[in-house]
DNA sequence: CCGGATCCGCTGAGATACTG
DNA sequence: CAGTATCTCAGCGGATCCGG
C-alpha cells in the first residue's frame, strides 16, 4: 500500500473514510484506467495509453505503480523480447466498479447544471435577520 | 464555479466525468463537511470548526468557500454583532448524499481489506512466458 | 465570531532525455 | 516496448498574524 494511502486510512480512522477512497480513486487517468480496465479485461501498458489521451509514459507509469500498490490492479510482467507488460484489475479493484460508476454518474450530472448554472446569477446568498 | 472545477469539466469532458465529482469533492474535510451539513441541516462556522477535528480556521473558511464556489453549500450571513454566518446543503450538494454514503462505504471496505493484506504478502505477480 | 492577508513546505502532474 | 532519471512548476494544506 502506498504511505499516502496509509497515513489517511490510520490518521482519521473516524469519521471520514470518503476521504480514503478519494485518495485511493483519486489521481490523474485513475478512473480512466480502472474503467478502461474493466471494459477491456486485460490492457498492456501501451494500450492502455493510447485508451487515454496520450500521458507521458513517466506519468502512466506512476498511476500504474501506485494503483498496483494500493492493491487495486494487478500487473503481469513477461519476460522476453521486446517486453510485454499487461494490466488487469484486481478482486479489489473490480469492487471499484459501482462506485467509479457513481461518480461518472454525479460528475456528469454536476458539469450540466454547472454548464447552465453560468448563465443564471443568484445572488441571495446574504440575508439580513 | 471554481477555475480548477471549470478546467477539469471543460478539458475532460469525454471520457472520465469521474475525475469532475473527484475534484469537487476531493479537499481536505470536503467529504466531512458536506456529511454533517446532511445530517444536521444547518451549521454555523464553529460548530463545524469542532465537530471536524478542529482544522485550522483559515482552512476550514477556503474548503467552505470552494464548496459554495462549486454551488454545492449555500452560505448566510447574519450582519449583526457578533457576527453569525450559517451553512447548508444546496440542492445540488444534497444531491451528492448518495455518492458521499458510497464512497465511505467503499472506503470502510478498502481500509479493512489492506488492514488484514498487511501480513498476507502475494508476490504472484510474475509471469514467465 | 468569522474570517482576510501572507508566507511556507510538500506533493503531484508534466516535459525531456535516455535505457534493457 | 515499457519503462527510468531528472527537473520544473503549480497548487494545496497548514501556520501565523491581523481585521471588522
Amino acid at each position: 500500500m502506498r504511505e499516502k494511502t496509509e497515513r489517511i486510512i490510520h490518521e482519521w480512522t473516524d469519521s471520514c473514510d470518503a476521504e480514503v477512497s478519494i485518495a485511493v480513486l483519486g489521481g490523474a487517468w485513475k478512473p480512466s484506467i480502472l474503467t478502461l480496465l474493466g471494459e477491456h479485461g486485460v490492457l498492456r501498458f501501451g494500450e492502455l495509453g493510447r485508451l487515454l489521451k496520450d500521458p507521458t509514459a513517466r506519468v502512466l507509469t506512476r498511476q500504474l505503480r501506485e494503483l498496483e500498490d494500493d492493491g487495486l490492479i494487478i500487473r503481469t510482467v513477461y519476460r522476453q523480447v521486446p517486453p510485454k507488460v499487461e494490466y488487469r484489475l484486481s478482486e479489489l479493484g473490480a469492487s471499484a466498479a459501482p462506485l467509479l460508476a457513481e461518480l461518472t454518474t454525479w460528475g456528469t450530472l454536476y458539469a450540466g447544471t454547472q454548464r447552465e448554472a453560468s448563465a443564471a446569477k443568484t445572488d441571495e446568498n446574504e440575508a439580513v435577520a
